[in-house]
RNA sequence: GCGGAUAUGGCGGAAUGGCAGACGCGCUGGAUUUAGGUUCCAGUCCGAAAGGGUGCAGGUUCAACUCCUGUUAUCCGCACCA
């Protein structure tokens, strides 16, 4: 048989005739399926993509027949920083570069067969679509929700070029080595934080795995504790926050984020003002990656002469700076309490501190007595005054109370998320659609000149202080202001990658639309996306982006739903052979096109989901071709058996497989459904003749993974209608059994295999075993003090 | 350090708390073939057997790959969650 010409053929007849087109408020009941769309790299479509293709189209192949109006679109998500550095390199442009790419991509992804209905088609870097990316933008920047502040950035002092944490990791530059810096800038923020509460609780209405739910909520870390006013000898005053009020008696000092500002204003105290700053300068110099590898080892610097008083006990401690103690994350300021807190434990004795024991019933010698250890087992509070004596449960609510009361400090909750640092000092990216006149401020450009195009430059690298490529071109700066007519300039900065893909699959609903992003109708139709699939690297940062964006919309009636996808599913990640990342610069990408020419798509196909759990990552394989390859070929030889005056002898086994590859499919378990058409195979392989019936069944079931043959078995046998017209049913009578063999232990231990009538009733099965050959010596002369009967598996007999 | 996951034959992997190893790969033997390949048939967890066996140590249960506690290793993500 030749797959690859049949391939082909069916391959150019889905296209002419429109099969797999999603068709706007059709009566069928809607199902839209969603894959992340592809970053179209010079590397090419790799194994490493095709799995969630491949499932997806499954998925999509069995709703279909099903009954269901199906959209399963694709996309390209284009722009970003691998595309600019190519153009850097090889000296094209980024729109020529991403135009090869896509083609290359189309092409692998076409010679597939994968069912995507390409009328819709998107793609972030056109303009049609980044108009709209700018727009939404717009409208989070009109509510007040994009906001400038100063963040800081990777910086390689040498080249002179801000950096991703991609291209820094290990705190050093990639392109050069040189040590990177943290360099503050003045960045668009978007406010996140402020969604931090709707995020959260949204996770209680979709259907995501409760391991990626989990991976948000501590994404978005609520935490609830106190926020502590204290306050140092000399008066000046500072806040600390802590979810562990209760330990406040066991302060034995104070820790400040070295960036914290109240080193500032007390520099003229500091009698070791000198050290202070040179640690402060050490700090800044780490990156994010260093601070975390570093924390084997806390470092730290006392700030000389500085006391702080402890607002419970008015005693007086010492205060250091530390870069465990983070500027970003609750106030920049912590108390210590080296007693029940670890990283205070480490810090108190490498500086010599003194430890205070509050919380009795744990051991403080060699590590902190930590809330997880003490909360909730009813310990009680020591050395710590008038609360002395109660239960930590009891000592935190009355040391609340006393502080609200007393002006000292308040309940407080905060957020580990942090808000969305949204822009880049680059040029592939969206511009960011704002002007700057010296009179009005920052003023959105109006609708009616969106988008803001991306100007062409000659240079695409960033200029030597760090500033986008675009700020280069004066012609492009200067504007006039929307607002006022007068002399302004434009926002150099471009978008992060992540913005057009935190609102795509909005515009595969409506994708052609030049009034709006999508209409509402439209999106009212096809409302949520019922499952989407992707990998687990984007589980945390795009899926929060992409739903941030999406309740945005929601909050401002510009979206039906609050939840933009109901199941979130990820595909395992495909490795290279020997177990490394798939990438170019090591060199062993496997292109799948390569199995499509040797073996055709669908042993590709079936291949790529025969080669284990989908939800796990492992490397890739090539011994699943075969099998593969084999078994396509027994079902194309079993057409021969096909009689038309045969009757089925098959109910049992057909309505079995029906049954577990339907349900597999559900769940995403197409390596065993794959397993059961081959055993439905070996079955009808039995038979001398097949009746039409159970081998359009046997089609029909094979269609989803491998549609193309599946097709030309139907037509060439000259059966009525397409495979993929419904999808098989079966009666739950067929699935009942004559004889059903079941295991037969004595205490516990199997002793025999009996064929038993499931049609007995249970005291009737346990009779029969009991009385049988193989049991009745066993149990003779002893008690059976227990009888388990597990229907149509076991009977365990316990005896004395 | 934190968070999420994983651990089963020579290999990939199957097993609603109920017969561990489905389905394959590989291997062994046989048939077909001038030969190789293809295809087909049989066997294949370990052990001669009694028995033993799902990373390791405990626990719950008539019954544990599955549930609980602890532990080790590996993979993924990360922004030291006070």
């Amino acid at each position: 048989m030749n797959f690859k010409e049949i391939e082909k053929k069916w391959q150019k007849r889905w296209e002419e005739e429109e099969r797999y087109k999603a068709i706007d408020f059709s009566n069928k009941p809607k199902y839209y399926i969603l894959v992340e769309f592809p970053y179209p790299s010079g590397v090419g479509l790799h194994v490493g993509h095709t799995p969630n293709q491949i499932a997806m189209d499954i998925i999509a192949r069995k709703r279909r027949a099903e009954g269901y109006n199906v959209l399963y679109p694709i996309g390209w998500d284009a722009f970003g920083l691998p595309t600019e550095n190519f153009a850097i390199k090889n000296g094209v442009s980024p729109i020529k570069a991403t135009a090869d790419n896509i083609a290359n991509f189309k092409k692998q992804i076409k010679s597939l067969g994968i069912s995507f209905d390409w009328s819709r088609e998107i793609n972030t870097t056109d303009e049609s679509y980044y108009k709209w990316t700018q727009w939404i933008f717009l409208q989070f920047f009109k509510k007040g929700l994009a906001y400038k502040a100063t963040a800081n950035i990777n910086w390689c002092p040498n080249c002179k070029i801000g950096l991703s944490n991609e291209e820094s990791e290990g705190g050093v530059c990639e392109r050069c080595g040189t040590p990177t810096i943290q360099k503050p800038k003045t960045q668009w923020m978007l406010k996140m934080s402020d969604y931090a509460e709707k995020l959260l609780n949204g996770l209680d209405d979709t259907h995501y795995w409760e391991s990626i739910k989990t991976m948000q909520r501590n994404w978005i870390g609520k935490s609830e504790g106190t926020l502590l006013h204290c306050s140092l000898v000399s008066g000046e005053k500072f806040d600390i926050f802590t979810t562990c009020i209760e330990t406040v008696f066991g302060i034995t000092y104070f820790v400040l984020a070295p960036e914290h500002e109240l080193v500032d204003k007390i520099k003229d105290k500091i009698k070791n003002f000198d050290e202070v700053m040179a640690y402060r300068q050490a700090s800044a110099k780490k990156s994010e990656f260093e601070r975390r590898e570093m924390l084997k080892e806390k470092t730290g610097c006392r700030l000389d002469g500085i006391y702080a008083i402890n607002p419970l006990t008015g005693e007086k401690v010492p205060v250091y700076i530390g870069d465990y103690v983070l500027a970003g994350y609750g106030t920049g300021a912590v108390m210590a309490v080296p007693s029940h807190d670890q990283r205070d434990f480490e810090f108190a004795q490498k500086f010599n501190l003194p430890f205070v024991e509050v919380i009795s019933g744990g051991n403080t010698t060699h590590k902190a007595f930590e809330k997880e250890d003490y909360l909730g087992k009813g310990c009680r509070l020591v050395n710590s005054g008038e609360y002395s004596g109660s239960t930590v449960e009891e000592a935190k609510k009355a040391i609340n109370d006393y502080l609200e009361k007393s002006g000292k400090g308040k309940r407080i909750t905060t957020y580990k998320m942090r808000d969305w640092v949204f822009s880049r000092q680059r040029y592939w990216g969206e511009p960011v659609p704002l002007v700057y006149c010296e009179k009005c401020g920052w003023v959105p450009v109006p609708d009616d000149q969106l988008p803001v195009t991306l100007p062409k430059v000659e240079r695409y690298q960033p200029t030597d202080d760090g500033e986008s490529p675009l700020s280069r071109i004066d012609e492009w700066v200067n504007t006039t202001c929307p607002h006022c007519g007068g002399k302004a300039k434009r926002e150099t900065d471009v978008m992060p990658n992540w913005a057009g893909s935190s609102w795509y699959w909005l515009r595969y609903m409506d994708p052609h639309n030049d009034k709006e992003f999508a209409s509402l109708d439209k999106i009212k139709y096809w409302n949520t996306v019922d499952i989407y699939n992707g990998g687990g690297e984007h589980v945390t940062r795009h899926l929060l982006y992409a739903r941030f964006w999406h309740k945005f919309l929601y909050d401002n009636g510009l979206v039906s739903n609050p939840e933009p996808f109901d199941r979130r599913v990820q595909q395992g990640i495909i490795l290279a052979s020997d177990g490394s990342k798939m990438s170019k610069s090591r060199g062993n990408v496997v292109d799948p096109l390569k199995y499509v020419n040797e073996y055709g798509a669908d042993i590709t196909r079936l291949s790529h989901m025969f080669m284990g759990d989908y939800v796990e990552s492992k490397p890739w394989r090539e011994d699943t071709l075969k099998p593969c390859e084999r078994l396509l070929n027994r079902i194309v030889q079993l057409a021969d058996k096909v009689d038309k005056n045969a009757k089925t002898q098959n109910k049992l086994i057909l309505a079995q497989s029906i049954k577990k590859i339907s349900e597999d499919i559900e769940d995403l378990k197409f390596n065993t459904a794959i397993s059961q058409i081959m055993v439905l195979t070996s079955s009808l392989e039995k038979n001398e003749q097949i009746s039409e019936e159970d081998y359009k069944t046997l089609l029909s079931l094979l269609c989803p993974f491998a549609p193309h043959i599946s097709e030309e078995m139907w037509e060439r046998l000259h059966f009525e209608g397409r495979v993929d017209d419904k999808w098989p049913t079966y009666k739950e009578e067929d699935l009942l059994e004559n004889v059903v063999e079941i295991a037969v232990q004595v205490n516990s231990k199997i002793v025999a295999r009996l064929d038993i009538n499931p049609n007995l009733t249970d005291a009737e099965i346990l009779e029969f075993v009991k009385n049988s050959s193989e049991v009745k010596d066993i149990i003779a002369g002893k008690e059976v003090v227990k009888e388990i009967y597990v229907k149509n598996r076991l009977v365990n007999l316990i005896v004395k």
